[in-house]
DNA sequence: TATGAAAAGTAAACAGG
DNA sequence: CCTGTTTACTTTTCATA
């Protein structure tokens, strides 16, 4: 990726409604190049999205949890991400070189929804499960551009 | 929380460039109250900001980690956030139960610069690391109020 | 807290170098 | 791959219920 695409995601990523305009007087190039180069991003899925920033707090889902789940059946194909897609109190699957094989990212309301969740996601993939809560987050999906 | 801000929110969350026009056809309400309402969910800070979604191995940072951390001494006051918060490749700080006091989600560009990174946050924070590596990311930083 | 309408600003598509 | 222009749309503000 070039440098004026790498300046161009580094300001998205930090503030995803820039306007065209601001992104052109951020870089230098004329609204119209800014707007191919952004178009080519999303394309090429270098940008894949645009997403609200939501205080989960705010929303109703205050507890977040890391979970570390090891199948049952070391033998058996995996399939898991494939199993968990629907469960969409976890937000993000990581598939990690380690004691365990994945580790999710989960969000759920209470504690009484995190045993839940825990139950649904040993059955529907076959796992045991390491649950580490969170208990307050200093900061959460920064972007690591801004150097 | 009212219902009506949770769909706002839940569309904002899974599309943030989402038009006031289009929230005000989703929502049933009128261009100006749904404006009316973000603006409000945006004081609030219950919006917090808008990123765009970055393909990160596009971006060349195609290496992500958890770090685990625990103070050298446990009876240090504990200003550990504080002490990292200017190292940008580390995306997310979570402070939790268990065996370690955080765990971090860190995004660098190859091994050699997680080792880096890893001997800066020891120093900055007087913590011993314990890191484990994402080899894939089935998914990442999906909205939990698609249901 | 809602509405509709007007003004200002922006996005998208286009022609051309 | 860039630029400037045009058209259509969107955001924002305002008066009002």
């Amino acid at each position: 990726m070039e440098d004026l695409d790498r300046r161009i995601v580094a300001l998205l990523a930090s503030d995803g409604r820039l306007s065209f305009t601001d992104l052109a007087k951020e870089t230098g190039l004329s609204v119209s190049a800014v707007h191919q180069r952004v178009r080519r991003l999303q394309e090429r899925s270098a940008i894949k999205g645009y997403r609200a920033v939501v205080d989960h707090e705010a929303a109703g889902l205050p507890l977040t949890a890391l979970v570390s789940i090891t199948p049952f059946d070391a033998s058996a194909p995996d399939d898991i991400p494939d199993r968990l897609r629907d469960i969409h109190q976890i937000v993000s699957c990581w598939s990690v070189a380690g004691e365990e094989n994945y580790v999710l990212q989960v969000r759920v309301a209470s504690p009484c929804e995190l045993e839940e969740l825990l139950a649904r996601i040993r059955t529907a993939a076959a796992v045991t499960t390491r649950t580490t809560v969170v208990l307050s987050t200093p900061w959460e999906d920064r972007s690591p551009f801004t150097d």
